[in-house]
RNA sequence: GCGGGUGUAGCUCAGGUGGCAGAGCGUCUGGCUGUGAACCAGAUCGUCGCCGGUUCGAGUCCGGCCACUCGCCCCA
């Protein structure tokens, strides 16, 4: 048996109303906003994503698909990966097509894109090495935290409309690369003389990225993570006035947030802004709904114009699992036919495949099996495909010329022509 | 890469100390010659994850492997 490849799965008829749910509402939101829809490749060369990324990460280094494209009589095979993310490509291609020229100062690039991701690394809940993404981004000459905060409404507006709540809007500001370059060295300062008393994974954070071990999830860990300096002291005077104004725009607009000063960003290209939206408790470990941020600075990075930018980007897995049973099982049954057609021996058969046709025409959905069964049997699977009406053709409506049409929730049934059975499914 | 948990019917799961593989749901048939879902009767449903070992006998005990799953690392 050939089954799926670790890591991936099958989203299966019965769970793709939810997912359309929430790519509908996405799209709606964005309409909205402004956003136009972009796609970029599913693959591009290694070198994008280890640029823009950073070439320090474990991302780039461990957890990407990588593989060496095949060899040309001229050249070498060149290294490809499988897109981890979809800002470095959205950011190229706005580069690559000089998406910028055409535009007055401060005109905004709003783009948004829905596609597949993927990461090499151990499944776990809400976590898949194919996984799919909806994410947008805001470019241009502007890094107006009006932007930002505008950004975050809309957000706010798409889980409302999801029906999603017992959110949480978490924001912090990591600063320009000066003023975070100056404040990890503060925070290893401090960090230094408490090492023994942090744990292994702490100690190698502190080697590597020193930032995560805010994340330590051990208790000892946590008291010395206390009293470490946060960056949100620390921050350089432009962006400590940058994230006031943010502040003061949600404020503004009525959205509640909590500042975290210890939530930090594991990619090289955040600057200042820094947001996430965790969700309530149907996630397990990995709760992080929403996670978005300011990254100035990654167009010149992959040797674009200066270029401010800030977007975010969801996982649909997760958001699925988010959306509250009541309303999955609402989204479910709409997913129905409209009626599905009962008919009764061939004569009326033939005659009901032209009512099917026309009834279709109309804009009806219509569900209808091939095979001449008993009544009963052909009520049972009406019921089963979850139509809201039953159509009973039998010789005597073939020639009266009226038909049974049956409401499956409420049992009762009346004798219709077609014109009035399509006057009253549309 | 590292830990924990779980693999038995289409689905959800029972099966102390080895002894004829089970239940509920689903599916199918009938009670109802033209009316479904809540009723009744019956039927169908298995490589007990795989390979090997112990044993007269293994779903059960032992060894190895695989898959799934939750978590760690990391985080897009």
């Amino acid at each position: 048996m050939i089954q799926t490849v670790r890591g991936t799965r099958d989203i299966l008829p019965e769970d793709m109303p939810l997912w359309r749910r929430v790519e509908d509402v996405a799209r709606e939101a964005f309409r909205r906003y402004g956003f136009s829809e972009i796609r970029t490749p599913i693959f591009e060369k290694t070198e994008l994503f280890a640029r823009g990324v950073g070439e320090a990460t474990d991302i780039v280094h461990k957890e990407m698909y990588t593989f060496i494209d095949r060899a040309r009589a001229d050249s070498e095979g060149e290294s490809l990966t499988l897109r981890p993310e979809n800002t470095a490509s959205v950011v190229r291609a706005y580069i690559q097509h000089k998406i910028f020229a055409d535009k007055s100062p401060g005109e905004l690039t709003r783009l948004y894109y829905i596609g597949p991701m993927f990461r090499r690394e151990r499944p776990q809940a809400g976590r898949y090495r194919q996984f799919y993404q909806i994410g947008a981004e805001v470019m241009g000459s502007s890094d107006d935290p009006a932007i930002e905060a505008e950004v975050i409404e809309m957000l706010e507006w798409f889980l409302k409309e999801l029906k999603i709540t017992g959110t949480t809007l978490l924001i912090n500001s990591v600063g320009e690369p000066a003023s975070r370059a100056a404040y990890l060295e503060k925070l290893r300062e401090a960090i230094k003389p408490n090492l023994d008393r942090l744990c292994a994974d702490c100690h190698h954070r502190y080697e590597t990225n020193a930032l995560r071990v805010f994340d330590c999830k051990i208790e000892s860990c946590q008291a010395v993570i206390a009293s470490l300096p946060v960056i949100t002291d620390s921050l350089d005077e432009a962006s400590r006035e940058h994230f006031g104004k943010f502040k003061a725009h949600l404020d503004a607009r009525g959205i509640a947030y909590k500042v975290n000063p210890r939530m930090v960003r594991g990619l090289d290209y955040y600057t200042r802004t820094a947001f996430e939206i965790v969700g309530n408790d149907k996630l397990g470990a990995q709760n992080t709904l929403v996670g978005g941020g300011r990254y100035d600075g990654l167009s010149e990075t992959i040797g674009g114009p200066p270029t401010k930018g800030f977007g975010f980007a969801f996982g649909l897995d997760r958001m699925v699992m988010s959306l509250p049973e009541d309303e999955a099982g609402r989204l479910r049954a709409a997913d129905a036919p409209d009626v599905f057609i009962v008919f009764l021996g061939e004569a009326a058969r033939d005659h009901a495949f032209n009512v099917a046709r026309d009834l279709r025409a109309a804009g009806i959905a219509v569900a209808m099996e091939f095979e001449d069964r008993k009544m009963k049997k052909a009520m049972t699977a009406a019921a089963k495909s979850r139509a809201r009406y039953a159509l009973i053709i039998g010789d005597d409506e073939v020639a009266s010329g009226k038909y049974g049409l049956k409401n499956l929730t409420a049992g009762e049934q009346e004798s219709l022509t077609l014109d009035e059975v399509i006057a009253k499914l549309s």
